[in-house]
DNA sequence: CCAATACTGCGATCACTGTTCTCAGTATTA
DNA sequence: TAATACTGAGAACAGTGATCGCAGTATTGG
């Protein structure tokens, strides 16, 4: 049982002094501001002015309130303008602005486990399959689809913020310098490439490079609507 | 500084009693039995008979017993066999088996951020790097190339990881029974989806699937090297 | 109208986390 | 042999998510 089936408030009693939209507003910004770390239930708390346990009465877990931060954010992304009626460019133009709401709160990609679809996410869904209906693919191929250009949205998005956050250093810095140094016989292409790596080439713009990952594999997903399925004999 | 910088041990003093080897040892069977959040360092000790201080002897941080553990299964993607220089099949080849791997260590997807790499690692972006010779790529569209893989690869492990851990139910059983139900006007397309969905058209096999977009996705990235870098005016 | 009911806020508290301090004990080096 | 640099580990600290129980309050059924 998610937080979307739990009701916000019983009808009895007094009126709660704050609201689960309120708390995630406030959870939302101190997740922008400090990352998902710094969205603690007794930080939280503080910020609305309250203790923590009175926080339970509106959420019965902290994943609650992780639901509810991811599907608020959900609804930033743009659904108003109509479609083209083609999968692919629909298809990417609606990736193209989830990424930018990946761009704005980086902390979607630190959520300990997918978040749950609440009604923000099904408009999302929705729009999404609609983009799908021309195609003739089955439901269940349908969802991968959506799933799998999902994934690519938090790929680029995770490539992306990385190299914003490292403008200067070569973007492979995780690997340690020593180790590098230390082993330059044994690992020649890796010295190279990290040699001439981050100056050499301008680097190509990723966004660029993300539009046409995501049309490429969607029409790699189109063509070929399912592997023939009487063909498995286990 | 990453641990692959700190050495081992120091040469005075005591022999210690443990190494890091057993101890990442440790961490990984016990992540392997209960997940990532069965490694905690209380734990890891008590599974050594210690205490959690005394791991601090081996270890700056926790963080950096994930690194450890991170590495330790790259180790166990198979490196032997030679290249048959076709660097799609040799990189498709090796992609298939880091797959394997994340399905053995489910973990590895939970890990809060990319683990640095260690000499496994290096071993294993060397051998990338070197299927990808044949190519006229930049050395930055290489490591570009290899990060875009292993993004692949994650995310097709996680597909197949929660399509395996919930056989039985919509496998989108995120979605609140409620919210469905409640919608189903505003979200035709997701209501039909979801019941028509998993029974309805044999489910097509996740690794195919992988299969084809990988080779799908590297080709794309072959024939086009670069976006031509004089054409950004800004 | 009034008691029963079902709710809200929240202080106190529990079990647990990562990490550091400190200090006794031990092997190596000068 | 003395100085040095290390190891192991108990105790403790700050911070975490979560629960319990109680005082207070609004709604409801009779």
């Amino acid at each position: 049982m998610s937080v979307w089936n739990r009701p916000e408030r019983g009808a009895r009693g007094p009126a709660p002094e704050r609201s689960r939209a309120q708390i995630t507003a406030a959870a939302v910004e101190m997740a922008d501001e400090g990352g998902l770390a710094a969205v603690s239930m007794r930080q939280v708390a503080r910020r609305l002015g309250t203790g923590p346990a009175s926080l339970y009465r509106y959420v019965s877990a902290r994943g609650d309130l992780l639901d509810l931060m991811a599907d608020a954010v959900a609804g930033e992304i743009d659904l108003g303008d109509p479609l083209s009626g083609d999968p692919v460019e629909d298809l990417a133009a609606l990736a193209g602005r989830a990424k930018q709401v990946h761009l704005r709160h980086p902390w979607l990609l630190d959520l300990p486990t997918e978040p749950t679809v609440g009604p923000r996410g099904m408009d999302y869904l929705e729009r999404a399959l609609r983009a799908l209906e021309p195609t003739s693919l089955s439901h269940s191929a349908r969802l991968e689809t959506v799933g799998l250009l999902n994934g690519l949205v938090t790929l680029f998005a995770r490539t992306e913020l990385q190299r914003r956050n490292a403008p200067a250093d070569p973007a492979h810095a995780r690997m340690s310098y020593l180790a590098t140094a230390a082993t330059e016989e044994r690992h020649p292409l890796v010295a190279a490439a990290l040699a001439g790596g981050p100056g050499a080439g301008a680097a190509p713009d990723t966004h660029t490079l993300f539009e046409r990952m995501v049309r490429r594999v969607l029409t790699g997903l189109m063509e070929n609507p399912d592997p023939s399925p009487a063909a498995d004999p286990r």
